[in-house]
RNA sequence: GGGUUCUUAGCUCAGUUGGUUAGAGCGUCUGCUUGACGUGCAGAAGGUCAUAGGUUCGAAUCCUAUAGAACCCACCA
């Protein structure tokens, strides 16, 4: 017991005071810094490190708090814990922030050029990027922050262009002139996994194209008339018999008046629209591989930020390609060549980033081929070296990994891992032979072909995902520390990045370090609002955390988020279920509280640990080695909401309202030395208790096992041994006994809600039974609040008394002129009911012979067991309703 | 169009390989200043497990179909 004054321990638990507090102290004292140490078994996680643009949210709590309460299980299982903190550089995301920034500034990144803008990024990320990192300390999550790393760090940055490099030699990489889907806002390819396809009300267009030489027409359908500038043909399916006449034929393209051929393709669906297609190869997917395949001229007809350029006649050009849209149907229309418009539902591709449609565009960008890098890691899955949690998204990630495209890896952005490629612009006469770009992690100094010092690196940055797809091992500072600490053990993730990172860590992992990343890997809930809407920034629906925390405290936030998330379902969030968290954490408080206030007077005394024990306390005991052997199992399996579960209700229900309740007994009539005893075995079991919470809750946890007993300098529970179940400890005769109690107190509670009886009020009870012991007979007198309660195995009625049965005891509470004789025939009347309808259906199992015959033996014993158990309660509770007739 | 998941009490969800009278929390109702806690205590009400078939001695659980919901992937110019 420590000095501090009890009196003063406040009767609620006060969260802000001792987050502080205890976070400090377990940076100071460095229990969260790893370092390898051959002699202990490393368990690993490397955070999914947040953007630096990001500010915290309820989905980084959910994340974050899973990340914690396993680390902080391991780290107390007597595991080298290493939680690898860390930002990602987010290039795409931070670059639209740092441009929007200076754009209020009425700079321009174009104007400042790379290096200046380069700088400002920097300052950006300075002011800017930790401030989700002090977030989470809020959280008391046990990062080694020591080991805080960012993208862009220099080594981080150099491991990162060693991977492009190594996998450029090995023919994984190559540039190529390709359609790419473009973000005009932006100005810049991005990946497919980057587009969001949104439903838009929009209109298909009915275009005429008049035939060359002819008054004849093929009318086109689109949703998109402005591409219609750069069309180089007319696509009709090969067995359409309306069109077979125009194949071959030449149409005179409106407003630009070219000449593009009509064509036939199987890709054209001949029910869909007309029929008959326009071609755009530089601005469709489908139509790019349709001009390939009949050689069609490819016009490009749109600036990067898709503003349309000079391969368009005079009048649209600089137009955006909205107003671009408004003018060809209009001019269209005044030429009489819009035969009809119609509303049409299409899904349109928008950026995520930049939040506009994207356009297909071709340009020249670096690709990775990926089928051949993706196998291995498609396998480790399918096998089960990696296992997802909950296991049916194996199914998405075989999917996506088996129908795996080439991914687009550089983006027309700054803010990044430059590519290091470097072209040749020297002197004039060696041109031709240095076709060959430089590849290399340092910058060459001098062209290897022709010596030229006259060299350009590539413009352009990498993906931001080809930077932290090396992350389960690049966070490591060497060889030696990768060596121990990888693979890492779980990786806790939301669903969403499921290709963008998993995926490609995976592979990574595979390839340049011939290992798995990661064993396990938790796919989030995805957290949403009350009514089930996603948390986004413009509907406000999405709760500030640190606000939660300073209103209920960290721990309650914790364990509410965890309690209501099972795993792979969404869950519906609003603060105020907080209260969840805060009333547990204030149960536990008072349950503390409890107990030192009863040590104050009588100090605990270890040497009497085990004694004047008696059969609550082996309940207690084994009811607790249950909840360990549960609890460890849900861990196991990753079910850590269910372990919430059993923790709650095990410090609720078995710890706080039985056995501190019946501790009373003890406490308030007995011996100091027996007091003294109880109050050991009791702290002693809650300090266990603690531990097995503190993962869950770490800040109370701290606080409380440092109230109970004095602590040296140095000691805390987050470093303490968590308890491992025993099973010598479980004791089913304790358990048995107990139950008993419990249902008999039951009982008698239910009579006397039942019957209205005020709790102050103290009844006699006589229980007609030989098992009852009189150690037992004192709680059912305190619990029950019984003053006089015989017992003996040939209990006559009292007349006028309420009745039940507990296996075959059976209970009289005698209520002269308190009882309502009505109240207590329908009581009676409603459990012969409910027991008659029970025993109509066992009865109807057992005289099925078919059952007797199939069954397990075992099932069919134990159901008639049940069968002669509500036989006899039933003939009893009959023969009490019928004397009070 | 393809795939995944879901539908159990007013609400949010548990329910392990089929075998107790289908559970919990919140909410509701009744009672309680019981010497840890009203952020609490005791008690109660409330469900033909989405629907229809099937397998089985036995189905909330397994299979099929239907309806509804969510998400992912691919796309129709």
């Amino acid at each position: 017991m420590t000095n501090n004054a009890l009196n003063e321990i406040p009767k609620a638990y006060n969260p802000s005071s001792t987050e502080a507090k205890w976070y400090k102290y377990w940076l100071e004292k460095k229990y969260f810094h790893s370092e390898p140490n051959k002699s202990k078994n490393p368990y690993t996680i490397v955070i999914p490190p947040p953007n630096i643009t990001g500010v915290l949210h309820m989905g980084h709590i959910l994340n974050n708090t899973i990340q914690d309460i396993y680390i902080r299980l391991k780290r107390m299982q007597g595991n080298n814990a290493c939680w690898v903190p860390g930002t990602d550089h987010a290039s795409i995301a931070t670059e639209t922030k740092v441009i929007a920034h200076l754009k209020e500034l009425g700079i321009s990144k174009y104007e400042i050029g790379r290096d200046e803008f380069l700088k400002h990024c920097w300052e950006w990320r300075e002011k800017y990027g930790g401030i989700i990192i002090q977030q989470l300390k809020k959280l008391g999550v046990s990062c080694d922050w020591d080991r805080i790393r960012f993208t862009l760090d220099d080594d981080y940055y150099k491991a990162v262009l060693k991977a492009f490099v190594q996998l450029y030699n090995e023919g994984y990489i190559y540039r190529g002139y390709r359609m790419v889907n473009w973000c005009p806002a932006s100005k810049s390819a991005i990946s497919d996994e980057e587009v969001d396809y949104k439903t838009v009300n929009g209109k298909l267009y009915y275009f005429r194209y008049p035939l060359k030489d002819s008054d004849e027409y093929i009318v086109v359908a689109t949703t998109r008339p402005e591409t219609m500038l750069g069309d180089t043909g007319v696509a009709v399916n090969p067995d359409d018999e309306r069109y077979k006449k125009f194949i071959d034929k030449k149409v005179i393209l409106p407003l630009v008046n070219r000449e593009i051929p009509v064509f036939a393709d199987e890709y054209v669906d001949k029910e869909f629209g007309t029929g008959a297609v326009k071609v755009t190869p530089a601005h469709d997917v489908n139509d790019y591989e349709m001009g390939i395949r009949h050689k069609l001229e490819i016009i490009n007809i749109f600036n990067e930020d898709a503003s349309f350029n000079n391969n368009v006649p005079e009048e649209f050009r600089g137009l955006d390609r909205f107003n671009a849209r408004k003018k060809v149907i209009q001019k269209l229309d005044e030429a009489r060549l819009l035969a009809k418009t119609e509303d049409y539902q299409n899904k349109v591709g928008y950026s995520q980033r930049g939040g506009v449609p994207i356009e297909p565009y071709l340009s020249e960008q670096w690709f990775m081929k990926m089928d051949e890098l993706a196998k291995p890691a498609l396998d480790v899955v399918k096998e089960g070296k990696i296992k997802f949690h909950p296991s049916h998204w194996v199914k998405t990630y075989e999917h996506w990994m088996s129908n795996i495209k080439d991914w687009c890896i550089s983006r027309q952005l700054w803010w990044g891992h430059r590519i290091p490629v470097w072209y040749c612009i020297g002197d004039d006469h060696c041109k031709l032979e240095c076709k060959q770009p430089i590849v290399s992690v340092e910058t060459p100094a001098e062209c290897q072909h022709c010596g030229s010092k006259n060299l350009k690196q590539d413009e352009d940055v990498l993906d931001t995902w080809a930077s932290s797809w090396l992350w389960a091992y690049d966070v490591f500072r060497d060889e030696k520390e990768q060596q121990y600490y990888y693979p890492t053990d779980l990786l806790v993730t939301a669903p969403d990045i499921i290709f963008f990172w998993v995926a490609r860590m995976i592979i990574a992992g595979l390839h340049f370090k011939n290992n798995i990343p990661f064993r396990d890997v938790y796919f989030t809930s995805v957290i949403r609002d009350e009514v089930g809407r996603k948390m986004s920034k413009s509907l406000g629906n999405s709760p500030d955390p640190l606000d939660v925390i300073e209103e209920y405290g960290a721990d309650a936030l914790r364990f509410t988020v965890i309690y209501l998330a099972p795993l792979g379902q969404d869950v519906l969030f609003s603060v105020d279920k907080c209260e969840i968290g805060r009333n547990f954490a204030n149960k536990i408080w008072n349950a503390g509280r409890f107990l030192m206030m009863n040590a104050q007077n009588i100090p605990v005394n270890k040497s009497l640990a085990d004694k004047h024990s008696d059969f609550s306390d082996e309940w207690i005991i084994s009811r607790f080695n249950h909840t360990l052997i549960d609890f460890t199992r849900a861990m196991d399996n990753y079910e850590i909401n269910n372990a919430t579960k059993i923790i709650y209700a095990f410090v609720w229900n078995d710890f706080c309202d039985w056995y501190i309740e019946l501790a009373k007994n003890r406490l308030y009539s007995s011996s100091d030395e027996v007091k003294s005893a109880l109050l050991t075995r009791a702290l002693s079991l809650f300090g266990e208790m603690l531990k097995m919470i503190h993962p869950f809750m770490p800040f109370i946890s701290e606080e409380l096992w440092h109230l109970i007993e004095k602590r040296k300098d140095g000691e805390s529970i987050s470093v303490s041994h968590f308890p491992a179940a025993d099973k010598n400890r479980i004791n089913p005769s304790a358990e048995h006994e107990m139950e008993f109690v419990q249902e008999i107190i039951t009982a008698i509670r239910n009579i006397r809600g039942e019957m209205n009886i005020p709790p102050s009020k103290l009844i006699t009870a006589h229980l007609k039974s030989a098992e009852v012991k009189s150690y037992q007979a004192d709680y059912i007198k305190k619990l029950a609040k019984v003053d006089e309660l015989v017992i003996s195995a040939d209990v006559k009625k009292p007349k006028a008394s309420a009745s039940a049965v507990i296996k075959d005891c059976e209970i009289y509470i005698p209520l002269e002129g308190l009882i309502d004789l009505e109240a207590e025939k329908q009581r009676l009347q409603k459990e012969i009911i409910r027991l008659e309808g029970a025993l109509a259906g066992i009865d109807k199992k057992l005289s099925n012979e078919k059952f007797v015959q199939n069954a397990n033996p075992d099932v069919v014993k134990k159901e008639r067991l049940k069968r002669d158990d509500w036989q006899t309660q039933l003939e009893k509770l009959q023969e009490n309703l019928n004397s009070l007739n």
